[in-house]
DNA sequence: CTTGACCTATGAGTAGCACACAGGTTTTAG
DNA sequence: CTAAAACCTGTGTGCTACTCATAGGTCAAG
């Protein structure tokens, strides 16, 4: 019972290159036919990709399904490390949604105040002058600054 | 009056690395030192940048910037590109939102669930039977999925 | 045996930086 | 004036999680 690469994605309803990159990345490890190099999957290899996908569904990044894969191999319970993941996650979540809603609400705002605006053309100091008409707070430039950072720091402990 | 990287960092109120990206792919062009090839800003490139922050403090991403500044640099008016990639933006913001919504409600109610539940040890069919014990809905795997189709749909028009 | 449909592996590209590295420049101590 | 320390530079690489392009291998029909 081995499949190969397009079997596998049938039979876990996942797309060819997701698990083609899977295998890359070590996350998989189909042994080869020796004909032809093609990547060749197990049984266990199906279970093992369902699970990625499950945990993968609950938000964990592929690196923190490596790190729980790991710790089953070497016979520990993920558990413990796994509820640490998971709280981690949903801070981080938080502090990136909160971050979208103040993303959203500044880009309603510019279009309304925009509606009223007439089409210049650029000049002098202004590229846009839609654009240049909004107020800047430089704390909050990209949509997921403080997650990241956020992200830092926890990974530091 | 030219700059080198950190003093228009400093300036602008910019990371260097930024600038440094920024240059690499070409939303800035500053000229070079003849004697040691560093990069060299000139004032207009101080408003460049300026207004490039701006524009990313709204949403707009580094290409969707990139395509106002050519329309500037031809001469028209980037106006009614600027609403359209809004109201893009705005758009694809909101799936993004709520499917990270969806996100951290299932986030959360595994943590519930979870608190209920001993640490085992993997084994058989199952690696953690916290992940394993949870619903899936392969609809919705990643958390960015939708959004990112919703962007392919948009930008074929 | 050849055509065509289908499958494969691998390299490269995506966004937006952040960091590492080796080297050049400037400041300070002697 | 020189030597060492501090600071700055450009460029290469890495990060997430795929996705696509390319070149080639495989298999059944005719």
């Amino acid at each position: 019972m081995l499949f190969q690469v397009k079997e596998l994605a049938q039979h876990c309803d996942v797309p060819p290159d997701t698990i083609r990159h899977y295998t890359r990345i070590g996350l998989l490890q189909p042994t080869r036919d020796p004909d032809n190099g093609y990547k060749l999957f197990s049984v266990s290899d199906t279970k093992r990709l369902g699970f990625i996908r499950r945990a993968k569904n609950l938000g964990f990044s592929l690196n923190e399904i490596e790190l729980i894969l790991v710790e089953c191999q070497k016979g520990n319970s993920p558990c413990s490390l796994v509820r640490d993941l998971m709280g981690h996650r949903i801070k981080v979540n938080r502090v990136r949604m909160e971050e979208l809603m103040a993303l959203q609400i500044r880009m309603e705002q510019a279009l309304n105040n925009w509606t009223s605006m007439s089409n210049g053309s650029p000049g002098g100091d202004c590229f846009c002058q839609l654009i240049e008409s909004i107020g800047i707070n430089y704390e909050s430039t990209a949509p997921c600054s403080k997650a990241e950072e956020e992200e830092q720091k926890e990974l530091a402990d």
